[in-house]
DNA sequence: TCTGGGGTCCTAGGACCC
DNA sequence: TCTGGGGTCCTAGGACCC
């Protein structure tokens, strides 16, 4: 089954101002560069789609309602609307906030029917939540989710048909109903993928049947080629997975006027770190990887990463790794967006060895190995800053510095077992004890 | 019409280890 | 002295999903 909310975001803002109702509603940027993340049926009619620039919507639909986007608050419907779905069964997979996969088959071994389970939701997410949710159904992945596009409410000519609200594709009528799809329409298949297959004369998904994998596969990679061939035989071998992990984390911003100057960027970066540092704090993880991703003002982007031995959930040391990898960023170009991701996840414990720059603590025990640390030797954030002043003091500025300044000096810190480098480098050396770093 | 922000996955090359 | 083949990890970029 594939359960997804109607026009999401753009509902819960209905529900929550009923002087909404029946106008044209969107979510999404209302600026210059803002997008559509979500459009009332109403403003659909008059051709406004997600991920539209709002300034195309407000085009062709004038008595447009942009709102800017409230997550927490659809982040409460979405977990209620798990939270249904739960109650159905254990097996489902969130996708996004809006849209659930789930396994039925043990549902259909208590002898529930599939169609009966699928009613049954649509009526309890309309009832508790005021809601409204389409339904697929099929023997896999791939036809549930075809399906329950299918399900969906249509603008035709400007005017809305309703849409059965549940469909199922029959594993009878599956390969004929297939086949007159566009490629567009199978899951992986984008704007870039569908021009290469245009290129190939693949336009519908019985094209893809008669081409060759090894064929496919050189114009679209292997793996892609595996996936679309096994589509196009309507196989999917995807499994419903419970509880996945989240993998990364980050924020970006495309900002209203374009940062010009590495200072700009550096303040921004700062805001981000701390965005980041706290979901990570909040999921209880530490990110052993960080990246930067800069877009200049024309469009074109680079993206600058650093894996350390070591994982970090503390802004300052977060913000600093990130200020370094900047260095090879050409900040002179004008900057339409940062973007700053954490990934390579450990779960935080306390065996864990945690390099905090901060409020939180450091503990560095030179007589203790890297997974024993112990927390008896916790240092207090202003304990810390006093201690960094008075090494300063007795040896110098550059003596002991935040990783942003390692960049420009490098710092040696002198331990019981010796004196130890630190610069940009640092982390990649694994040479040393990490409990000593 | 001019392109967001939250994510996932894939590819290719290079460094490194055995 | 110059070399293979298996593997892992990291980085950068790109495509895609909602």
């Amino acid at each position: 089954m594939h359960a997804d909310l109607d026009a999401f975001f753009a509902s819960v803002e209905v529900l929550d101002d009923p002087s909404l109702r029946g106008k044209p509603v969107a979510v999404g940027g209302a600026g210059e560069r803002g997008v559509i993340a979500s459009a009332s049926y109403e403003a659909r009619r008059f051709g406004v789609r997600s991920a539209m620039p709002s300034v195309v919507a407000k085009r062709v639909c004038p008595a447009l309602v942009i709102l800017p986007g409230r997550f927490d608050r659809y982040e409460v419907y979405s977990r209620q609307f798990h939270n249904i779905v739960r109650d159905l069964t254990p097996d489902y997979e969130p996708l996004g906030l809006d849209e659930v996969f789930a396994d039925l088959r043990s549902l259909r071994r208590l002898g529930v029917r599939p169609l009966d389970a699928a009613a049954a939701l649509r009526s309890r997410i309309n009832g508790e939540l005021g809601l409204f949710c389409g339904v697929g159904l099929g023997r896999n992945k791939l036809f549930a989710k075809l399906a329950s596009k299918e399900s969906k409410p249509r603008v035709v000519d400007r005017g809305l048909i309703e849409g059965p609200g549940v469909f199922w594709v029959s594993p009878e009528l599956e390969t004929q109903w297939l086949a007159v799809l566009p490629v567009r329409a199978l899951w992986g298949v984008g704007p870039a993928t569908a021009a290469k297959l245009a290129q190939l004369g693949l336009t519908w998904v019985r094209d893809l049947a008669r081409v060759d994998e090894t064929t496919l596969a050189k114009h679209v990679g292997a793996s892609m080629a595996a996936a679309l061939a096994a589509y196009a035989q309507g196989e999917d071998r995807r499994e419903v997975v419970v509880d996945r992990a989240l993998k990364s984390l980050g924020h970006d911003q495309t900002f209203a006027r374009s940062l010009s100057g590495a200072n700009e960027v550096y303040e921004a970066l700062k805001t981000h770190a701390a965005v980041v540092a706290r979901a990570l704090r909040e999921k209880d993880l530490v990110a052993r990887t960080i990246s930067v991703v800069v877009r200049f003002d024309d469009l074109t982007s680079v993206s600058r990463s650093q894996t350390l031995s070591f994982g970090v959930d503390d802004e300052h040391a977060i913000g600093a790794i990130g200020e370094a990898l900047l260095q090879s960023v050409d900040l002179s170009r004008t900057i339409r967006l940062l973007g700053l991701h954490a990934s390579g996840f450990l779960v935080r414990n306390e065996n864990q060895m945690q390099l905090s720059f901060g409020l939180d603590t450091v503990s560095l025990d030179a007589k203790s190995s890297a997974t024993e640390i112990s927390r008896e030797r916790q240092v207090s954030s202003e304990a810390l800053r006093d201690a960094v002043d008075e090494v300063r003091r007795r040896f110098g500025r550059t003596s002991v510095g935040t990783a942003s300044e390692l960049s420009e000096h490098g710092v040696e810190i002198a331990t019981q077992r010796g004196r130890h480098a630190f610069g940009p480098e640092v982390a990649r050396d694994e040479s040393d004890a990490t409990s000593e770093r």
